[in-house]
DNA sequence: CCATTATATTATCCTATGATCATATAGGAA
DNA sequence: TTCCTATATGATCATAGGATAATATAATGG
């Protein structure tokens, strides 16, 4: 099936899938986007705490979504591959089709039901 | 940039994930590959209760990641593209790519450090 | 060693979310 | 209508998850 709920438990792919789901997980990637970032520079450049980004790159990190590597004081993390961006480019693109989807309906509906003055 | 953070929020790429990420919902949308269930169907074959997947059904509708229509009194639910097969088809890859890499840094060290007699 | 900087961790609070039970609504048959 | 079946919704509870502040750990320079 192409689930695979036979031979990958649901609650990994449930668990991988939590790990991108957040706002400012999905931030802390795409500053990552550029190239490889400390936390310091990753916390500048989101507007999150410190301890927030940490814990989010923690999580991150242990789903797969980034690597990381110590050099002198720094932990710099980067992306490993293109799976976050795959996803999200998915994701992206079906946010697009609903909304153009919708705005298609309303053209319909306002067809249909002749325009009136607001308020 | 490629997490799309200028063009369209966060937030609503997160919520579109999080409806994803749930093992319930991943397993109603697993017994709809076979094809159109109605409610009644998907209680019965995951198991769960039916305001559960009533409620879950509701969440991936409104992210439109399954079609609902209405033939006498049941309402039955497809899916509505390859759009969450696609997702989890990558989520499960990158899974058992993380698992045969652990597997094999695992081989590495058992590799150096030579078996003992364990307890 | 101590001081400083960078990151991680812990404790806490608060909110979000999932499961369950009970109830409401919708659709169809008698 | 009344009854039955199918689905949805509301209330409640328990748990998970994110944000913050404070603290701990790690790395380096003096």
């Amino acid at each position: 099936m192409t689930f695979d709920s036979e031979s990958l438990p649901l609650e990994l792919v449930a668990r991988r899938l939590k790990a991108l789901a957040d706002a400012s997980r999905l931030a802390v990637l795409g500053r990552l986007c550029d190239g490889e970032k400390c936390v310091t520079e990753l916390v500048e450049e989101t507007g999150l705490g410190q301890a927030n980004v940490s814990k989010h790159l923690h999580i991150l990190l242990g789903e797969g979504f980034v690597l990381a590597r110590r050099y002198r004081r720094n932990v710099f993390y980067r992306l490993p591959n293109g799976m976050s961006e795959e996803i999200c480019a998915i994701i992206c693109r079906s946010i697009r089709e609903k909304a153009a989807d919708e705005k298609r309906a309303l053209a319909r509906y306002l067809k249909r039901t002749p325009a009136r003055k607001a308020g």
